[in-house]
RNA sequence: GGGGGCGUAGCUCAAUUGGUUAGAGUACCGGACUGUCGAUCCGGUGGUUGCGGGUUCGACCCCCGUCGCCCUCGCCA
């Protein structure tokens, strides 16, 4: 290899040069992003990752060597060329400020056409026009702009932060497979046909979860893995079909050592690879506790309008919604926006109406506090005292909002916990600017499949129930909290992990109480049921969402804006074309065949 | 699987109640221009109105089907 440099190689970035680079002669290769002809005179704005640098070709230069001038005539759009150049401090009048290297300008001494382009589907430039299928279509252009081009470098920053984290707390890089096994429950799997074992099949993993358990039982003791996982279910603009997760396990720990450490990696990779500064410590909710003051489980913290309780004042009402509500076993809660009074239309409000009504509940109780007292749909049963008793209860001032909903609490929960968003949103507190985590913990073990008849896991088959000696699983089963917890940001579950059940007898129960057969245990998680049985250490770990964090962080729209080459909706690879059709001897030699109907 | 939105020039959009030759901006091509930076000015090329069928004297427009993209509910242990 030659250690110098070809005439037509770069001697500078299209944003390295300023002002202290006046009269240097440089070389600059890029894409033309724009050009502007005056005649005699033509201007270039010559972009690549690292910025953009005006160009200038006149007759002073260009007309000593017409060969160039005529050149220049003819490049257009995205045509990538090697410039070589003086720099050129651009006179006070003529400096754009709008760039970085708006106070100086390159005056082409000579040029080459390193590869002419077509005219390109859509204009490259950071406002873009055209619409995200083409932009798919065309991925590779539309990551020339400016927004991508950002985003994959922050993400890049991101996770090299992440490593160095974990890498300085002694955390292990492991890498586990791709081709695994499928199990039954959970998300459903994308497949792989085995050649060598016909009719079967490997599973792509939906997380690492069984093989970073593994990892803990060889003794690796802290682990984790960027980890690519595979979901082959409905998407939306929050989910891909294949994602990122900062997969990670730790021994010999408690909640509260997940959660620390966890909690430190995400104040450094905010910082390092956004700049963004987070408020610690995260407050850490109970699963109750978030359901009560927020109505969800992934509370949105940047603002209060916290749910508030007023089952016992709806109890001795005169307002028959209220108290019938309450006489039903139901409960009343309401929310208090500040200063909203203004801000709410009878049309504004017949719009929350509609949208609560929506989410299940019979109807929206509201009142505006004035000086005079309480106005609107509930107000000639708060007159007087009553009305400063519920303005007391509510923290309530003149000026306030209030909306209540009565109805069975997991409908009043669902309800004013997505009213609170929505009104939250209509009132500009949920600043995208502004970042504020939480945890919540202690989630319940078991939820009740209606569809199916039968209780199932919660959250993964090996969370550890908070009570490590529960006798019987049966016994108020809706009440039994597991080890696990969350990480929230913004209202965004950006994190889910647990402390795991490392003992078999008690894993066994809690198969044994959901009706997995022994034999379904062994087919599907015999291996890690197996290595328990060895001496597997106390150990709990975390999965954080790579792509949302970044869309979060970078205030994009969705997570396709922060993966090179996304999917579509459908998990269609638009630019790819993927998936496609294999030929019949690649399906002969896999011993498989298609069922379906071929379309086109 | 369900619901909603969208599909017209390379791109972004318009087109009255179903009615003349489907328009505009931009891109592209040609011309003018030595200080532009979303250059400007003049001229020009460019259309299977996603696709298939139907109703009608007449369909971008109405109906049926279908394909694609986006959002969303279910789903995502």
């Amino acid at each position: 290899m030659s250690k110098t440099r070809s005439s037509w190689q770069r001697t500078h970035t299209c944003g390295d040069l300023s002002s202290s680079n006046e009269g240097t002669e440089c070389v600059l290769n890029g894409w033309i992003e724009n050009h502007r002809h005056h005649g005699q005179l033509i201007f270039l704005d010559l972009r690549d990752r690292y910025g953009v640098t005006q160009v200038v070709v006149d007759q002073e230069t260009g007309g000593a060597l017409l060969g160039m001038f005529e050149t220049v005539k003819r490049l257009g759009a995205e045509d990538v060329i090697s410039v070589r150049g003086r720099v050129r401090r651009r006179d006070a009048d003529k400096i754009n400020k709008n760039r970085s290297t708006g106070e100086i300008e390159l005056v082409a001494l000579s040029l080459t056409v390193l590869s002419e382009a077509e005219t390109p589907p859509f204009e490259v430039h950071d406002k873009i026009e055209a619409n995200e299928e083409l932009r798919m279509q065309y991925r590779y252009l539309d990551l020339r702009r400016r927004p991508l081009q950002e985003a994959l470098q922050k993400r890049a920053k991101f996770v090299t932060a992440i490593r160095n984290y974990l890498q300085q707390n002694r955390f292990i890089d492991i890498e586990t497979p791709i081709l695994t096994k499928s199990t039954p429950e959970g998300a459903r799997d994308y497949l792989v046909p085995s050649r060598v074992h016909p009719g079967k099949f490997f599973a792509l993993p939906q997380s690492p979860q069984i093989f970073k358990q593994l990892c803990m039982v060889a003794g690796l003791d802290r682990y984790y893995q960027i980890a690519r996982c595979f979901r082959d279910e409905d998407l939306r603009a929050d989910r891909q079909p294949e994602f990122t997760q900062i997969d990670m396990e730790m021994s010999f720990v408690e909640e509260h050592d997940v959660l620390d450490m966890v909690e430190s990696m995400v104040v450094h990779g905010m910082r390092e690879g956004f700049g963004i500064e987070l408020p610690q410590p995260f407050p850490r909710f109970d699963y109750s506790e978030a359901m009560d003051k927020y109505g969800c489980d992934k509370p949105d913290l940047r603002f209060a309008m916290t749910l508030i309780d007023c089952t016992a004042l709806a109890q001795k009402s005169d307002f028959k919604v209220f108290a019938g509500a309450v006489a039903q076993g139901g409960i009343v809660k309401g929310i208090c926006a500040t200063g909203a009074a203004e801000k709410f239309s009878r049309k504004g409000i017949d719009e929350l109406t509609t949208f609560v009504t929506g989410l299940g509940a019979k109807g929206l109780a509201w009142a505006k506090i004035t000086a005079n007292g309480v106005e609107g749909s509930i107000a000639k049963f708060y007159e007087g005292d009553k009305g400063k008793e519920l303005c007391a209860h509510m923290g309530a001032l003149p000026g306030d909002l209030l909306l209540f909903v009565a109805d069975q609490k997991r409908v009043v929960n669902k309800a004013l916990g997505d009213l609170r968003l929505k009104v939250g949103g209509i009132l500009s507190l949920r600043d995208p600017k502004v970042f504020r985590c939480c945890w919540v913990l202690n989630f319940p073990m078991f939820e009740y499949n209606e569809e199916k008849g039968r209780w199932q896991f919660a959250h993964n088959p090996f969370s550890a129930p908070v009570d490590w000696d529960v006798k019987d699983f049966s016994v108020d089963t809706e009440n039994i909290r597991s080890r696990a917890y969350d990480f929230v940001m913004n209202g965004w579950e950006l994190g889910s992990g647990s402390i795991r059940i490392h003992r078999p007898d008690l894993q066994a129960k809690v198969f044994e109480f959901l009706g997995v057969s022994k034999e379904q245990q062994r087919i599907n998680f015999g291996f890690l049921l197996d290595a328990y049985k060895y001496g597997g250490p106390p150990h709990g770990g975390i999965a954080l969402g790579v792509d949302r964090i970044v869309t979060l962080a970078l205030g994009r729209e969705g997570i396709r804006d922060v993966i090179a080459f996304p999917k579509t909706a459908t998990a269609f690879d638009l630019m790819a074309e993927a998936p496609g059709m294999v030929s019949a001897e690649q399906m002969a030699e896999l011993q498989i065949s298609s069922t379906a109907k071929p379309t086109s």
